[in-house]
RNA sequence: GGUCCUGUAGAUCAGUUUGGAGUGAUCGCCACCCUGUCAAGGUGGAGGCCGCGGGUUCAAAUCCCGUCAGGACCGCCA
């Protein structure tokens, strides 16, 4: 990029951006005081700091200065005396003999240290978050945010879409995540909600004729927080029109390509792709961290007719943590059982594998009930070597692949930030991913989702043959967190209708929640498809944070609160009034 | 809604297992000394409802119950 003058009224440098180049020159720089190393009162070293760095400024008198005042020093820049340099500094050549000071304000002492060494309670870097964002950590973070937008923004343009900003008050729909509401005032009992995603109005955009839409959005959603969840998130929201799932994966990708290059310089070599029943299959879940094998093994055919009754079940699966002998005490190995059947298995059946007479064997756990024979195939199937530790769930499919996928990352996950990034697109998910308690499939994605080509056929069938249909749904996956999904949408009357009438949703009923979206698909609709994904999870990953509120300037805590300016807060009567809103009494 | 972890000085932590006299350390802060430091150094000082409430006990930071706050996860997030 450019380099930009950042030169003002006040300043003429940026602290950390002066070099042995501007010898002699006389110099104002402005920031606020980063360290003192006082020599009694005709010498001072002051280290003044802004988001370039810092640097040394040489002060020859008394002066009252304190940490974190703001303040603008005037002097020349000059080599530091032979011996004195600070290599670990990028200004550890120079320092500015200081011959004015001006103090722009003063300052309490911070209420925490700001170095980049001190871990601080993340509550008390919350509630004085404008001091928390002077810091190494998140000005790198925030700044790396913004190069992510841009990025995305210019790799979007370049492909031919047009940036469209969709409104924030939203009639409420009541699908999907809770809704937060805001109450109308000029219609006192009526609601407003607020987006958990653009959905219909691109849509409504292909209608319009767009053709390529895409919008940098906030999102909302009122479901429990999490590392990777907040309320309120941004997501990189498109769809195009004319377009087959590849066209989609290729813009997709090139605008992710277009973020990870401009932070880390590279570009993603390689999105692999997994269907959605290989994912489950083999890693348990929709969302695979494919950085570390550890995958979970199909044993139902193996353990058949087993005579260890706690592995008889539907299904039977097993991975194999490699050194597991070694590295777990029975003490963990305990823990990791009861932690299971937290998860919801029955239990888990564990077993050590040993050097036996000619070959490897099985001990321990559950091992005296298994044959020679079962033995040996679940030792082959496995891949398993001596020393290494197999851990096997019985239970309902579901079930196994829930419980051994959250066992598998448990055991094996590597810190989020090492491993390289590695994308997945996820395929073809089911159109339903099951049955509800009322006999009606529910859906795996919004009810707008094309069902798979091969398989339109199978929407007339009915039971649990229908959670057999496939879908034009995929989700992009990165490094275990799920990036973002999308899909290809109907775009056919009787398509939607059998997919409404699947779903229990009745003419009067669809027309009532979507009739707008419905009548707009009266008038010529092109055949389009779309994703979104969430930014602030793509940026702490390229940043190497497990946490996104490290990317998010003013986040809220787990309970959905901010520390900072007391949100959410009660409303006075009078306001209340006007709404037309009376609060109940909580109930305990 | 649930499981688990944490809460002691402005900050970071020790002390809690096994109750026992005054809760310590480091950093920061304040004062003084110090002309080449850079996580400056030296001397001295201030600073604590041990999250909050209750209980057990001769005695509670420590044990028990409750509660609040924060975090990780499950449920939830089409």
């Amino acid at each position: 990029m450019e380099p930009v003058d950042l030169s003002t009224c006040m300043r003429t440098d940026m602290c950390g951006l002066l070099t042995a180049a501007d010898i002699k020159r006389s110099v104002t720089v402005c920031g606020w005081v980063d360290r003192r190393r006082e020599h009694g009162e005709h010498l001072a070293f002051i280290d003044v700091r802004d988001y370039t760095g810092v640097v040394q400024c040489v002060v020859n008198r008394s002066h009252d200065l304190r940490s974190e005042y703001v303040v603008r020093m005037k002097g020349t820049v000059r080599l530091r005396p032979p011996d004195t340099a600070n290599p670990t500094l990028a200004t550890g050549e120079i320092e500015i003999d200081v011959t004015g000071i001006e103090i722009l304000d003063r300052a309490e002492p911070p209420p925490f240290p700001l170095d980049d060494r001190s871990e601080v309670d993340e509550t008390i870097r919350l509630s004085h978050r404008y001091v928390d964002l002077r810091r190494k950590r998140l000005q790198h973070n925030l700044r790396c945010r913004a190069v992510v937008n841009s990025a995305i923004r210019r790799g979007m343009q370049e492909q031919g879409f047009v940036e469209i900003e969709t409104p924030m008050l939203v009639a409420s729909t009541p699908e999907g995540a809770r809704d937060f509401v805001v109450p109308s005032r000029k219609e006192p009992g009526s609601f407003y909600a607020l987006p958990q995603s653009p959905q219909l109005f691109k849509q409504m955009c292909m209608v319009g004729g767009i053709d390529r839409y895409y919008q940098i959005a906030r999102c909302l959603r009122d479901e429990d927080l999490r590392a990777d969840r907040q309320f309120e998130f941004m997501q990189l929201d498109a769809e195009m029109s004319f377009v087959d799932r590849e066209d989609v994966f290729a813009a997709i990708s090139f605008a992710v390509g277009c973020a990870v290059h401009a932070v880390t310089s590279e570009r993603p070599t390689k999105f692999s792709r997994i269907s959605w029943f290989d994912a489950m299959e083999r890693y348990g879940t929709d969302k695979p961290d494919v950085r570390f094998g550890m995958e979970l093994v199909e044993l139902t055919p193996i353990l058949q007719s087993t005579k260890a009754r706690v592995l008889r079940a539907q299904c039977v699966k097993g991975i194999c943590m490699t050194g597991g002998v070694e590295a777990l005490s029975r003490n963990e190995i305990d823990g990791l059982v009861a932690r299971c059947k937290r998860w919801g298995a029955k239990g888990l059946a564990w077993m050590k594998v040993v050097e036996g007479n000619s070959e490897p064997t099985l001990d321990a756990g559950v091992a005296k009930f298994l044959t020679g024979s079962e033995s040996t195939a679940v030792i082959d199937a496995l891949g398993a070597k001596p020393g290494d530790l197999i851990f096997l769930v019985a239970d309902e499919r579901s079930v196994v692949r829930n419980v051994l996928g959250l066992l598998r990352l448990e055991l094996g996950r590597p810190p989020l930030t090492e491993g390289g990034l590695c994308f997945v697109w996820v395929i073809d998910f089911p159109l339903f991913e099951a049955l509800g308690d009322d006999g009606l499939p529910v859906p795996s994605h919004h009810p707008f989702t094309m069902p798979h080509i091969d398989d339109l056929a199978m929407l007339e069938a009915a039971g649990s043959d229908l959670l057999k249909v496939r879908s034009q749904a995929y989700d992009l996956v990165l490094n275990g967190w799920e990036l973002g999904s999308g899909s290809i949408r109907i775009n056919r009357g009787s398509i939607q209708t059998r997919v409404f009438e699947l779903l229990g949703i009745s003419a009067p009923t669809a027309r009532a929640r979507f009739g707008f979206l419905l009548d707009a698909f009266r008038y010529g609709v092109p055949p389009h498809g779309g994703f979104a994904f969430g930014i602030d999870r793509l940026t702490a990953l390229l940043v190497g944070e497990t946490n996104i509120r490290e990317v998010i300037a003013f986040p809220k805590t787990q309970s959905g609160a901010d520390p900072l300016t007391n949100a959410p807060s009660t409303l006075e009567p009078q306001h209340l009034n006007e709404l037309g809103l009376r609060v109940l009494p909580t109930v305990s």
